[in-house]
DNA sequence: AAGTAGTTTAGAACGGTTTTAAAGTAAAAA
DNA sequence: TTTTTACTTTAAAACCGTTCTAAACTACTT
């Protein structure tokens, strides 16, 4: 499937910005970026677009499950274009994430999910520091 | 031990705008915070403070280990003043956190830790969706 | 009591993100 | 087609949580 029937399945119209952020995000390779990343990376190829349009268009990818927001503290929302149920290691100093596959991890034991709502999703967030 | 050699043990001078935030913080009862949270608090105590201060008081104390910050992609930072190795359900609708005690999640497998770093903790997040 | 190192403060600055409102564009209707 | 309508993009301003600045203050040491 290409990237205009993406976005059309995802329900959204295949604007000439949407399709430049498609064609950078979704080409089959994943990767953790922020605004000012994607950014850098648009304007690099040759193309310019608003830090609004940026934004406007990563909150449209991240509703229609196109890519997906990673639960940091960091001051920066740091997205990822795999949209695989995964985890992640986070190194504290650098903010750098680096993917786990969800086989990687096995869950044991969970607890009950309080009264009144669903299991939406388990991150696991392994934080690393550097050995000295 | 009191707030005061609390205090003096993590290295921090016991100021009275840190015994005022202590107080609050320190009494055997754990709580999900952020800094405009506390500021209330102090104010609606007969108190007043900075926000400056608010947010020195609340890294020191975070360096020191008297709380700990949570990992959420919210917009504003969390604190917990739960510095036990545990993990939370997440409302990601409200923001609001729960506790999950270490004992109610076993984690059966994880990943080998990447070369010239060490595991430094492991936070879950359950991600919580309203039920209809 | 005097000195000094650390702390608090108001207000300014900062940086990431969102809003505004006007111009532009894609899709639907005529 | 052309027209209409709804949606999108944009630069610039606004916003908001957090940090910085530098002057006043305070806890501790001498």
């Amino acid at each position: 499937m290409n990237n205009k029937e993406k976005l059309r399945n995802a329900g959204l119209r295949p604007t000439k910005q949407r399709m430049i952020v498609a064609d950078i995000l979704l080409n089959g390779f994943n990767r953790h970026f922020t605004a000012e990343n994607l950014q850098d990376e648009i304007n690099s190829s040759g193309n310019s677009m608003s830090i609004a349009t940026v934004y406007n268009c990563l909150k449209k990818f991240k509703n229609c499950g196109l890519i997906k927001q990673v639960e940091t503290s960091k001051d920066t929302a740091i997205f990822d274009t795999n949209t695989d149920y995964h985890h992640h290691f986070l190194n504290e100093e650098t903010g750098e994430l680096i993917d786990i596959e969800n086989e990687e991890i096995s869950l044991h034991k969970i607890p009950e999910i309080p009264q009144g709502y669903l299991n939406n999703g388990i991150e696991v967030i392994i934080k690393l520091k550097r050995h000295n």
